[in-house]
DNA sequence: GTTCTCGATAGCCGAAGCCTATCGCGATCA
DNA sequence: TGATCGCGATAGGCTTCGGCTATCGAGAAC
């Protein structure tokens, strides 16, 4: 049985005329009637009672229309919802950022977002390097935005933006008193986030380092490490996306004497068959952030 | 768009694997990944996600799929439905009775209809022969019970039963003393139902009259008629079939002395496709009624 | 590197659906 | 009563579509 059959039911039935159901179903005459009397073999049951001048529905095919009807609309509102589901930069977006950037980035990139993708429905959801990649193959993400290089070959990706890192130190830190800074100088009593997140690592690695201060220094957000740094408790390295949250808690910020920072990335599966929408989104952003880097640095020196 | 379409799109959501799904579908893998990529194709919607290993259904599939899904099962449940009414024999089955018959015909035959055809749910309806064809033409009714002869080219029927005509006659009426009765000895004092009853004129054709006693004596029904019979305002002829209902009321019944009576019918539209139906209902009702006539004939002697 | 799995593609075949032309029946009208 | 009209059914031919087998190419696993 097709769904053809079902609407020609239902145009016999409504017109009680197989002639202008025909011409209503776009049809001619006799492709109707076969098609009834198919459909009449098919179901074991008399859907029309042919008289003279009329096809009045029977008892039994009254008894169908209900469910004809259903199935139809039903079908056609897969149509509809296609239709409205057609345009590849509109609907639900599930973004993963990491903590380290998303408080900082997302403030900056709502609005271009909902301008230039008025119809995409931006979701955030952060969490740490690992965690996203997880959800991202487990399709529960679109796209993820992550500061690491590693590649795999079920993903794909695009650089959006360099964001270097800056030294955060105490004011009255001697370091405070140059205008740049050396990662090493940095390394003696340099704080770094807990286990999990990228910058930790890159924090170290810049420095140098492959452990940092005890344990009980390890901070579990970027706030409460820039937080420590302002009571003294050490030195860090912060991107310089946060430049602004740090100054704000009392921090100074130099840059350091040679370039260091990390490569922001859009990443996304390589099946993903929204890929216009990862691209527009990395492009968004990208271009919100283009010369960033030399404005940032302008701002710390 | 088929409904095959959407049966295959349900069986790869579900899968979420075009092998499996295809076995599930009865098909072969190459004809559901042509089927599915013509489906997204025609919805203009990436459906499923190709990764190496599995399909997994996009965020916009995913909002088809209600409406596939109902889609699917109002047509399941149309094929269901229609199998619950092959039975030409089952279903309701509305039945039109003349009055000067319904009362001692049906309680006769529900019995032996109810065990005969016991899907069949009959639904009688009285009126008179006009009422009756007009509702019968205008499919509501499924067929009639009628005491007229005539014929049309969109109706058809089959002769039931011969009913006799008795005359009813006040206990001290003079007729009362013979054996039997002329229909003319009738004429004089007949009272007759209104307009619009078979029974009226075929009592007066009977007894070569035209018109009746004052229009004060004509009955609306047959119990009335009765009632008035027994009161001694005159005699009348009855159908056979009432003749219980005639005693009952104090009359003195006589058979006419030249056999005169009725056939009783059962008629449908010609077109009428739950023929078999009314040709067993017929015949469940003829065979309660064979040899009927004479043990009648006994009963009033 | 080899093998296995999975989906996509190619080429062919039969069924199904549609069309036009025509028929047959019944109703209507002259 | 015969001609005409309207309606649905039927016949024959064409095109499309959905199905199959065989095969390919990509990616994962051994």
């Amino acid at each position: 049985m097709n769904l053809r059959d079902l609407r020609y039911l239902l145009a016999v039935a409504e017109h009680e005329h197989f002639g202008r159901a025909a011409r209503a179903c776009g049809v001619s005459q006799p492709t109707l009637s076969v098609q009834i009397r198919k459909l009449e073999d098919l179901l074991g049951v008399v859907l029309f009672e042919r008289g003279g001048k009329t096809a009045t529905p029977t008892a039994a095919c009254r008894q169908l229309l209900d469910h004809a009807r259903s199935a139809v609309t039903a079908a056609e509102a897969v149509l509809a919802t296609a239709r409205s589901l057609r345009d590849p930069l509109a609907g639900r977006f599930r973004l993963g950022v990491i903590p380290t950037l998303a408080p900082y980035l997302l403030p900056l990139v709502f609005g271009p977002l909902r301008e230039a993708l008025p119809s995409l429905e931006l979701e955030p959801w952060e969490d740490q390097t690992a965690a996203l990649l997880e959800r991202l193959r487990a399709h529960e993400l679109d796209a993820v935005l992550l500061a690491t290089d590693e590649t795999a070959p079920d993903l794909m990706g695009a650089p959006l933006f360099a964001e270097p890192f800056l030294a955060a130190l105490p004011p009255d830190h001697p370091l405070a008193a140059r205008e740049a800074v050396a990662e090493t100088d940095l390394a003696r009593d340099i704080l770094v986030l807990s286990d999990g997140h990228c910058l930790r690592d890159q924090a170290l690695e810049a420095c140098g380092q492959t452990t940092a201060l005890g344990a009980s220094l390890r901070a579990s957000s970027l706030t409460t490490l820039l937080n420590m740094v302002a009571a003294g408790y050490g030195t860090t390295l912060i991107p310089g996306l946060a430049a602004g949250a740090a100054q704000d808690a009392g921090i100074v910020l130099r840059p350091l004497s040679t370039w260091t920072g990390r490569t922001i990335r859009i990443v996304w599966r390589a099946h993903f068959p929204q890929r216009p929408a990862a691209e527009a989104v990395g492009e968004v952003i990208a271009r919100r952030l283009r010369g960033y880097t030399e404005s940032t640095a302008a701002d710390a020196a």
